[in-house]
DNA sequence: TATCAGTCTTTTATCGAAAAGAGACAACAA
DNA sequence: TTGTTGTCTCTTTTCGATAAAAGACTGATA
């Protein structure tokens, strides 16, 4: 009942490995690749078997080698190897975000399993999952009901992220001169100006710098509310940002200077600077969040004009 | 598949309806009954036929008319009327919370199926759900893992407690005079006194008085994610209380000697009470709920001593 | 003109099955 | 010892079926 995408995942990443090595090199043992592939060895075996019928690799089990690197035809193809609860992620998200629902629409469980090709329970599980984002409300018995993208529904969001990393980057800067977070941050300065450097021709990159740039603020907290929480902004920016091109490389080289801003204050540990550098930066970004809120909100009959 | 529990906890209602109702007395139309006893017509309906069937009422679809009151045996027995997702509710947070787990420790869905009774979905469902309290961590393709009813639990909840409550009471001060709020407060006010009055007999009445209390304060912040994170306060508190009666009489007074030296502040609506008030209740709050986690903490060896 | 009950359709809650994948154990080798 | 593979068992993921409950549509009634 479970399409194999956890070995048809595995079997992609075990041909990238092959790949960076040479031919007729050994392959590490079943158990040290359980390590390296990050499944379990009952897929690593699968794998492997695999990998012999296709003549890829030989040898016993005691000793294996590599006979050849795949050609580019020979890997799963990427759809194939995302799990059912991933692919409904996706698509809900699209259809929560794009397809323009109004606070008080009602969510068709059974018709987002036809439209998803999905059954029932998956989709079930996921709505369930995706509620604590606050964007649909549950009625017992009864279907679901969308609560709205909307203007309010940033407000509050940013209420919430703003006091969480306030909190967060304040602790930041008490952490022990010992702890990894320092360095992490350091390196993230780095990649901070690498980025502005190549700004014309790399400004997708930031999203992801961002992500992980926060996430390391966050975490400083020490706290699991703080941290989970963080999950639905990232999710609400991956999602968004991904369909709201416009400015994107001015909105992203003036976000770089306010994170390099703000990243200096944390360096600072000047709790009073922290503050400042923090909020002005939030600030800035739930402007960019509202403002693409509301061209979305725009009917088409609006967007003419 | 679905146990009849709507329509037998529908019945249970209607019952309790028709019996506050006098013998000879005509029975409303099926919209209106819909909008009383909550539940779809089908349902009302059901139920109505089931009534005649019994002799509880008579007479055409036209003009219903009560026959007589239902004895105590004819209501169904209160656990069928519970949904099953409810019934695992309950025994889960008692498998959790008192059953001593660890972090560390293993979630087996499918020993808690055979355990409670129910389906692997009914399962699954729940654990996704509960997952947002913070108490257990899903590993994809493995099994959850509990993160334990710690210490460091309670503090993590009640740092973000403290953050969200303090923010929400001052929220509550700058409501508008007509606001209903007031009202509630006051009224509020008034259940407290009386119940310190009789605190000797009705001291389990708190629990529920204390909910509705914090439940009021953080509404005022109309955040949906502060609203939200209220209800794992609610659910450990009402769990975990229902299980450490040590000197509850005794906490549960100077509780409501608290919240009304924190109402107070509110009707003041001077800022700086307000968030002396709920500071000073919230320390002993988390005051409570980390004493009770020591004593559960204990292993029976150290019970002993 | 709205509200009623009768009837029919659609959606949700719950279950159990089946396959994928994880994990445990034993026997062997280095 | 420590790590290896072969084998077996148990758990999770996903699906589809089915009964309960919700909701929509109808003509009748008042």
């Amino acid at each position: 009942m479970r399409g194999e995408t956890v070995f048809k995942r595995t079997f992609n990443k075990t041909l990238d490995y092959l790949t960076a090595n040479e031919i007729g090199n050994t392959i590490p043992s079943e158990n040290v690749l359980t390590e390296i592939l990050k499944a379990s060895r009952t897929t690593v075996r699968k794998v492997l078997e695999e990998l012999q019928a296709r003549k890829i690799i030989k040898g016993t089990a005691a000793k294996r080698v590599i006979v050849r690197h795949a050609k580019p035809t020979e890997y799963f193809p990427d759809n194939e190897t995302v799990a059912t609860s991933a692919q409904v992620e996706k698509k809900f998200m699209e259809w929560m975000l794009r397809g323009d629902r109004k606070a008080g629409d009602i969510v068709n469980g059974l018709e987002l399993t036809r439209q998803f090709g999905v059954s029932t329970s998956a989709i079930r599980e996921y709505l369930n999952r995706f509620s604590r984002f606050g964007l649909i409300e549950r009625r017992p018995n009864s279907s679901w009901i969308i609560r709205g993208f909307t203007k309010e529904f940033a407000l509050e969001l940013f209420e919430v992220r703003e006091l969480f990393e306030t909190r967060s980057a304040i602790a930041f800067t008490s952490q022990s001169e010992s702890s990894p977070a320092w360095q992490s941050l350091r390196k993230l300065e780095k990649e901070h100006r690498s980025l502005l450097k190549e700004i014309s021709n790399r400004y997708h990159d930031f999203s992801d710098l961002d992500d992980r740039f926060h996430r390391l603020i966050n975490n400083a907290s020490n706290n699991r509310f703080i941290v989970d929480f963080y999950d639905i902004i990232s999710l609400i920016f991956h999602y968004h940002y991904q369909w709201n091109k416009a400015n994107e490389k001015q909105r992203n080289r003036a976000a770089i200077l306010e994170h390099l801003d703000y990243i200096e204050s944390l360096l600072s540990r000047d709790p009073q600077r922290v503050q400042l550098a923090c909020k002005s930066h939030l600030n800035s970004a739930r402007k960019t969040l509202l403002s693409s809120i509301n061209v979305q909100a725009l009917t088409p009959d609006e967007e003419q004009r």
